[in-house]
Order: structure tokens, then C-alpha cells, then sequence
DNA sequence: TCTATTCTATCTATTAGAAGGTAGATAGAT
DNA sequence: ATCTATCTACCTTCTAATAGATAGAATAGA
């Protein structure tokens, strides 16, 4: 793994974790052992590392998706599998999603940050609007708004999910929740 | 109004738009005219006033609340009020909840503050249980799982909407979930 | 091929500022 | 004489960022 991936990797945690105004430079450098004039080599400010960090994980995110839609045809099972994707971002260890943490710490944040914050959401809201809309044609979905309205919802309620499981550093928060939302919207 | 309510209001209102770990002392001593010496003589560590100011919103909420319930007999009713006031405390300049700030900025708080808006959380969700029981008892209200689940659900969708909503800073984004999701669970 | 140069990635050292917090003085009220 | 609330002054640590040196790899020209 080359230097400027450990850098991601490890500020992706580390942003997960404590959030962007709580890590700093120092401790990367502590993580990966090298100096922070080194990181500031490879992202000059600590916006461009944000920016890059949000991006990677996006792209990871929508790899995870395409799979899934690899794997099933079911709009039912691919919803299942999109909400297990939550609890594995989650993991043992209560990290949030990257893009909550810079929305929270959004206020002095860069546009290039918030667009690719913005980004994800995008993505992520297209593909369940297209699998919602497959799930309402095949009738195993039911729900009074449009796929594009309800998949907005759902998102967002799968990210609140995550804040309330972190809160009580308690996973079955989560997983019940993901559980009983998709629920709601089955026939 | 006092100095150390002066204190607190504006510290509420700087975690709610920026964070806890993006406003120091010195920010709230410019906003309201004393130096940061004298915040420290109210609240002696950032982490008292983070306690206090977790205190007193919970304490506010929980007044709206009950004037929720006394305006109201109806489940619907006393619901959409209650959703209400998640678009009353996002403004118009965006600002989240302070529990939801402080649980992304939690990692390395103390356990007063966590305790505090785990309080939050059980305060709000005790009540929408017994809301929805109610809804369910009249059959205004339909869902599977036991109101004390649907309650926690709710209310992690409505937080999870907030953080759309700033994402995006359209707050159409909040007031549409909520509607959407009373709707997912009316008759 | 040999040499000169440029590029890459790191380091040391430093800066300017902000952070949270403390000590001690002071003025006024009780 | 004590308590309340504020101030000035200071401390230590951390922060993001920059400048300049260095060692080695890659590249270009003779």
C-alpha cells in the first residue's frame, strides 16, 4: 500500500471516529509513522484530505452497491443488503459514516467537501429509488410517495439509525431499526 | 438575563451550527462581551458546559412536549406536532440538534455529557411510545413492532432527516421525510 | 554508457496562532 | 470580612502550514 493510501485509510478512520475537527495531522503521522510535513506532501491542506477521503469512500460505498446488484434480482433481498452495508460501516467499534461526520462538521467546510459529501447521498438515493421503483412494480414494496421521495427517507433514516446506535454504543439500535423500516414499506 | 444563561444560549446555539469541537471559549466570549477567564468561573471545563447545555435544550424540548400534550388529544395530531419541532430547532440557518452534534463529536467525551443525551433520547422516545400506543389503541396508528421499537425508530429517522436537510441546506428535505414516515405508519 | 539534471518523497526546523485552562488582583455587594 | 463576578496576564500544548535540506530514483543529453 502506497504512503498516500495509509494516509486515507487511516484519516477515513480516524474521521469516522472522532470527527474532522477532532483529528489532526499529528495524528496521522503518529498512526503511520512518518512526519506531518510528509502527509502535508500529499494533501497540502487538511480540506484536500477531506475531500479525497469522502471520495474514496464513495467510490468504495457504490463498488458495495454494484455488487449487490450482482448478486440478487430481489428488490426485497438487495434492500436487505443495503442495510447490512450500515452495520458493517458501523462495525465493532461505533464509526459513523464519513459524510455524517463532515454534515455535523460541516459549518466551515469547503464547497468541494459538501459537494462530495452531497455526492454520496446522490448516489446512494438514485440506487434506492431505482430499487424501490422495482420493488413497487413487482408489489413487494408499498408506500404513498414517489420511489425518488421515499428513497430520500429511507436513507436519511438509515443515517439516524447509525447516530442513535452511537449514542448508546448499541448495535441492535441499528439493526433493529434498518429491520423495521424496511418493514414498514413492505406489502 | 444573566451571564451564565447568557453563556449557555449562545454556546447551544455555536455547538448547534459548528460543533462542539469547532467553538472554543473564545468565540462565545466575543459573541456576548466578557473575557473567556469569566466563562471558565461559570463552567469551569468546556466539558460542564457541554453537560449544561444538553441540560437545559433537553429540559426546554421536554416543556414543548408537554405543551404538545396539553393542546391535543389526538395521536396524529400530538405526532405532527411533534415533528414540528424538529423543523422549529433546524432554523433557518441549519443548525442540528445538539445531541446529534454531540454524538458524532463524542469519542472522547466524558460520561456526564454521553448520559445527558442518552437522557435526551429516552425522554423523547418514552413519549412517542405511549403516542403510538395510543394511535395503535384508537387504530390511527399501524405498525408490527412494540410502540417502545417504533418510537426509537422514529425518532432516529427524524435526527437521520435533520442531517439531510444540512447536507443539502433545503429544508424541504426535512419536512417531507416527516411527513412521509408519520404516513408509513398511519391507517 | 556516463554524466547532469530533475523529480519524488521524506526529513528537520520553524512559524503564527489558537486552544483550554490557571493564578492572582480587583471592585463591588453582602 | 467574605463572597461574587469579573478582569489581566500567563502557561502549556496543540494546530495547520511553510521553508529548506537531503537522499535516492528517474530521465535526458552528450
Amino acid at each position: 500500500m502506497t504512503t498516500s493510501e495509509q494516509i486515507i485509510d487511516t484519516a477515513t478512520e480516524l474521521l469516522q471516529k472522532h470527527g474532522f475537527n477532532a483529528f489532526s495531522y499529528g495524528d496521522i503521522s503518529k498512526l503511520i509513522g512518518i512526519k506531518t510535513a510528509s502527509i502535508h506532501y500529499h494533501y497540502p491542506s487538511k480540506y484536500d484530505l477531506g475531500k479525497s477521503v469522502m471520495k474514496k469512500y464513495r467510490l468504495k460505498h457504490m463498488a458495495a452497491i454494484n455488487k449487490i446488484d450482482a448478486e440478487s434480482d430481489s428488490p426485497l433481498k438487495k434492500l436487505q443488503s443495503f442495510a447490512e452495508l450500515f452495520s458493517h460501516t458501523m462495525g465493532k467499534d461505533y464509526k459513523m459514516s464519513p459524510c455524517s461526520m463532515l454534515i455535523t462538521d460541516s459549518s466551515g467546510l469547503p464547497d468541494s467537501i459538501k459537494v462530495e459529501v452531497q455526492d454520496f447521498y446522490i448516489d446512494n438515493e438514485t440506487w434506492l429509488a431505482s430499487t424501490l421503483k422495482d420493488g413497487l412494480d413487482k408489489e413487494v414494496f408499498k408506500f404513498d410517495a414517489s420511489p425518488t421521495e421515499c428513497a430520500k427517507t429511507l436513507f436519511s433514516a438509515f443515517e439516524g439509525a447509525m447516530l442513535s446506535a452511537r449514542a448508546f454504543e448499541d448495535k441492535s439500535r441499528l439493526t433493529k431499526s434498518l429491520k423495521q423500516i424496511i418493514k414498514l414499506i413492505q406489502t
